[in-house]
DNA sequence: CCATTTCTGGACTTGCTAGTCCATTTTTCG
DNA sequence: CGAAAAATGGACTAGCAAGTCCAGAAATGG
């Protein structure tokens, strides 16, 4: 990457843009380069002039940029997770996201192609874990720092804890359709965050429901 | 598929175990037909014999036969979670299984190949998780028989969100390598089976570790 | 033991997709 | 302006992997 003035700048953005799009859409399996090329209007040289190195270069870039997103999401409650109610704010918007999202994970699909063999790739993976562990830990520190959540509890820890229960919870509603699996995990973790009085109040009001289960 | 001898089914069989292996060894994305025919000393005209729409029959018949050992791997404890030890016992295998199996998961990468595609792909996936969390929640309710475990949680919920903390931590633990998070959510999860003793106690015996976090 | 079915070997076809190459146009900047 | 660098178009190549086909060996069963 020597020199890029601004319109190549421009088009190597549209072709990543356009790259994301075509594998939300169809999925990775199914996406070529002759769909990117068709769906971005570029060339077969334009997209080997900003990816040198072909087709793998260019899904790293793609899952930089999903990765990102996934962050990006998440706002701005991710960064104020500072009282019982904020937490449930940021919940509710992570259910809004996935559920929108339906059953496709461009995240997911994309570092099970890449992840494996590209060292590159796991970074990108690794990065957005710790981000995303760091944001919640910091979270758990001003609940422990009012007094609100158990002091005993371990910030990085119980922050792994929740960046897991979302992994699994999205699997299931890909694998499924039913988000409640997430809805039940994320709750259940919650609850070490609250005062009994916060708990039994989300209870009553059905944020933490009672049954719902049924086929998977 | 009409008839099959002896020498027929067997051959069948060793094909999906070569198909299996090979897949654990290279991954998916580098398994071609030919690998797999060079692995079971077989032809191609054997590979479309036994399942002759291709390639996708053949790596149905792999994920339903990873499916069931998927729950093989956690007997017998799976189906003996009457008591808090033996909660920890089937814990404990579930985590030595995954450590074992290291970054690579061929469940997870044939359902991300064939999931969004193939319904019947998506029944092999379904039929697991409902298995799985079936047998979780009889645990639950034997606890609950014998008044350990809380009579106010659901058990088909409680089932939901263990099921899906484990698919996060194995996410995790192929992304990244560490088992961690796999064992903080299981952990913060199980406390709500046990009395206030039996977790205090696996708190000082280490089970519920104080703190290890870091990188992720 | 013979006819029928199942099983096996391996060459061949087909189609697709990543990647290459070079000619041409556009932009940059002294 | 004018030369160098960057951007673009699109035909062409290479190679691989899935799937087809048919001939022949082994087994089944009456």
């Amino acid at each position: 990457m020597t020199k890029l003035t601004a319109k190549g700048a421009a088009t190597r953005q549209r072709i990543i843009d356009g790259a994301a799009a075509v594998i939300r859409e169809v999925g990775l399996r199914d996406t070529t380069l002759d769909d990117i090329r068709m769906r971005t209007a570029t060339s077969k040289s334009q997209l080997f002039h900003y990816f040198p190195s072909g087709r793998d270069e260019l899904l790293l870039a793609v899952a930089q940029f999903e990765a990102d997103r996934v962050l990006l999401d998440q706002q701005p409650h991710l960064s104020d997770l500072t009282t019982w109610e904020s937490w449930q704010q940021w919940k509710a918007a992570l259910l809004r996201r996935y559920r929108k999202q339906g059953t496709t994970c461009p995240m997911a699909v994309l570092m099970s192609e890449l992840g494996r063999t590209d060292p590159a790739a796991q970074a990108v993976t690794r990065s957005l874990l710790l981000r995303w562990r760091t944001d919640l830990a910091a979270g758990v520190r001003a609940m422990q720092a009012t007094g609100t959540a158990p002091a005993a509890l371990d910030p990085d820890r119980f922050a792994g804890a929740i960046v897991a229960a979302i992994q699994g919870g999205v699997a299931i509603l890909l694998a499924t359709g039913s988000s409640t699996d997430l809805d039940a995990v994320l709750d259940l973790l919650l609850e070490q965050l609250g005062t009994p009085e916060d708990v039994s109040a989300a209870r009553s009001r059905g944020g933490v429901r009672a049954s719902v289960s049924g086929r998977p």
